[in-house]
DNA sequence: CGTTTTTGACCCGCGC
DNA sequence: GCGCGGGTCAAAAACG
C-alpha cells in the first residue's frame, strides 16, 4: 500500500564533496492516513524501509526534524530527514541523502530487484560503518528567519512548469513557493548559481536522468508528476 | 522475541 | 575557548 510515487516531487541532487541530496516536498495530505500521529511529521512511504534514529528540534520552527537511516540493506548509506514545512505545516520536507555512486534507493526487503543498472558496484556489506563521513558537508547555512529572498526566476520557473490544470495541487504550492524556496539548500543554490539552470521538467522517458544522476552538473532540480504511475526504483546516487 | 521508536546524552563544526 | 545548533548514538521502551 505504499504510494511509492508522489503526486509531486523536488528533487534536488548535490553532487558537492560525494555526497548527494535531494529534497522531497509532499503536501502531507497526500500520506495523511493511519500513520499520522500528532504533531510529528510521519515520513511517507516510499518502498524502502527506514529506521528512525533520531528526533530534534529545529531552530526557526515549531515542528521537529525526524532523522532516519535506510534499514533495506545492511551497510546502506541512505539516510533521510522529515520536517515539517515551518511556513506551510501542509507540507513535508523530506531530504533524502547517500554518497556518491552508491546504489540506492537499495532493493526494498522484500527483495524487490529491479536493478537495470549494470554500472551499479555490489556494495559489499560493511559491518556497520559505513557512511563514517562523520559531517559530511551540509551545504545549509540555516537561514534562521530569513525572508524571502528575491528568488523570482525560482517561481517563474515553477509556474514555467505548471500549466495544465490537472496540477491544481501544483498550484497550490505555487502559493506557497516560498516554502520550498525557503529550504536552505535552495537559498544557496540560487545564491550561487542561476537556477534557471537547473530546473528542467521530466517525464518518464526522462527516468534514464536519475541512473545518470552522477554525470549531472553540480546541481539538478527535477520536478516530477506522476499519478499513480510507476517510478524508478533504482537509481544511483 | 526481534525489530523499531523514543529520548536524552554525546559529538562536532561553526560563529563569536 | 565557549556556546549554540544540528546530527548521531545508544539504552530502554514500545510494538507486532
Amino acid at each position: 500500500m505504499e504510494e511509492e510515487i508522489f503526486d509531486m516531487m523536488v528533487l534536488i541532487c548535490i553532487s558537492k564533496k560525494a555526497m548527494q541530496k535531494r529534497i522531497v516536498s509532499v503536501p502531507i495530505k497526500d500520506l495523511e492516513g493511519p500513520r499520522l500521529k500528532g504533531e510529528n511529521a510521519s515520513p511517507p512511504s516510499d518502498s524502502w524501509a527506514w529506521r528512525k534514529y533520531g528526533q530534534k528540534p529545529i531552530k526557526g520552527s515549531p515542528y521537529p526534524r525526524g532523522y532516519y537511516r535506510c534499514s533495506s540493506s545492511k551497510g546502506c548509506p541512505a539516510r533521510k530527514q522529515v520536517e515539517r514545512n515551518k511556513v506551510d505545516p501542509t507540507m513535508l520536507v523530506v531530504t533524502y541523502s547517500c554518497e556518491h555512486n552508491h546504489p540506492w534507493p537499495p532493493p526494498s526487503r522484500s527483495t524487490h530487484h529491479h536493478n537495470h543498472n549494470s554500472s551499479s558496484p555490489k556494495h559489499t556489506t560493511t559491518t556497520k560503518t559505513e557512511v563514517s563521513t562523520t559531517q559530511p558537508e551540509d551545504p545549509e547555512p540555516e537561514p534562521a528567519e530569513e525572508k524571502s529572498t528575491d528568488l523570482g526566476n525560482g517561481e517563474s520557473l515553477i509556474s514555467n512548469t505548471t500549466t495544465s490544470d490537472e496540477f491544481s495541487w501544483f498550484g497550490e504550492m505555487e502559493t506557497t513557493s516560498s516554502t520550498i524556496l525557503e529550504t536552505p539548500i535552495f537559498a544557496e543554490a540560487a545564491a550561487d548559481a542561476d537556477m534557471a539552470s537547473m530546473f528542467f521538467p521530466m517525464r518518464e522517458e526522462d527516468e534514464s536522468l536519475f541512473a545518470d544522476l552522477g554525470e549531472l552538473p553540480e546541481c539538478s532540480l527535477v520536478f516530477r508528476h506522476h499519478r499513480g504511475g510507476v517510478g524508478p526504483q533504482v537509481q544511483m546516487c
